[in-house]
DNA sequence: ATACCAACCAAACACTTGTGCTGTCAAGTA
DNA sequence: TACTTGACAGCACAAGTGTTTGGTTGGTAT
């Protein structure tokens, strides 16, 4: 019985299980876990299933190195996703924690794919969950993860967290400077700007990206 | 000498090198991988300081097992991140790309942390970039990249992507059938819904993510 | 001095694991 | 029938690899 990739039933299976168990140890299987856990009678089953996965492109091995099963698409896996840490919750109203105040190593980690951001790029970032409806107005929902860059200062454009001095709110927004005073900008072109002085504005970090999960 | 990780010199050296030797090769090094490339006269001085490292939670073993040295980071699904393949591109007025009739394997690739769902649950999942400003009630804004499920029914309250016959376009809202029609509520609370019978919407997938990179 | 200990060294040992036979068996196929 | 081929079985071997044992070295406290 064959599939329509050309693989027999043995083969699929053999390969779906690489795949899990390398989800579930973070190590390739040896031939013999593959022939108990598949209940196959006999190794050279498995080796002979194993070439043909491999001429057919499903798999990668090196010959003789143990446990050297690797899939094509699972190599190098860690290079596709950067791990910035999760200091907390923002809410409207309450400043940004200080990254420098947080054990950082201690914290939560999230994923964050590297088509978003190189690695490089990562360095200074870290990740915050929204909690509330505050941030609506830049199209960032409740429960969804931001991701912020430490900084100071901001260019024209960019979406950055801003403290509102006088309301000790904080708030995404599209940071313009324009003739002395800030506007500040909603992704959501129906809503409208705030403008105020430089000096009632602290920029706290710059959004560098957000993602939601609906599962 | 140590660092302040508490970490000789030589054991910061090891603990990079398997890092370093997994990127390059998709499988974890074998003892005498560390010992030859790093030039160490003996498998037991790898082994003395693999046993610390461990000690210091810096790496997993499985003993007995072939290069079943992990490290925590890179260990498991759940830091990991998954492809789903990116079929095009959503705009409104345009019914979705038909997973069946696209060359999934030639398909754009896009990394799905696994924070946001599980291997498991991406399996039918593809992913759409967002052209216009057509789904900003979805809180979903121009060049976001929306993950899909496919699917043809959907949940009450459900983000669905649904296909409005009467006027042809392609909106995602919250869904909820309603005594015989069907409201399909915008993400966003300051917008309205819309109500029209359930023979004027197909559900084309549902909305199970979205990833907005601002770099 | 002596004792102690972390870190290192060398070689042997034993388990793990890929490979290489030699067959079997059913399904084509000339 | 006789021959081939794909897929499977069983088993033994050798190479790959983790572990252990006994010893050395240099520093530090007693």
């Amino acid at each position: 019985m064959r599939s329509a990739d050309g693989l027999s039933t043995r083969q699929e299976k053999i390969l779906n299980y690489i795949q899990e168990f390398f989800a579930k140890h973070g190590y390739w299987p040896a031939i013999r876990d593959i022939q108990t856990d598949l209940k196959i009678s006999s190794t050279s089953v498995v080796a002979y299933n194993l070439k043909a996965l491999q001429d057919k492109g499903k798999i990668n091995r090196q010959g003789k190195v143990s446990r050297g099963i690797t899939l094509p698409n699972t190599l190098g896996v860690h290079n596709v996703a950067h791990q910035v840490p999760l200091l907390g919750i923002i809410t409207a109203g309450q400043p940004l924690p200080d990254p420098e105040e947080v054990d950082v190593e201690a914290a939560d980690k999230v994923d964050v794919p590297l088509d978003l951001a190189s690695a490089e790029k990562l360095k200074d970032v870290y990740a915050l969950k929204v909690r509330g409806l505050s941030m609506i107005d830049a199209l960032i929902d409740d429960g969804d993860i931001v991701l912020l860059r430490r900084q100071d200062s901001a260019n024209n454009g960019d979406m950055v967290a801003a403290l509102l001095l006088d309301e000790n709110a904080v708030t995404l927004k599209k940071f313009y400077q324009e003739n002395g005073r800030v506007r500040l900008q909603p992704a959501n072109s129906t809503m409208q700007p705030i403008f105020t002085m430089a000096e009632n504005v602290r920029i706290q970090g710059r959004v560098v990206g957000v993602l939601r999960s609906l599962f």
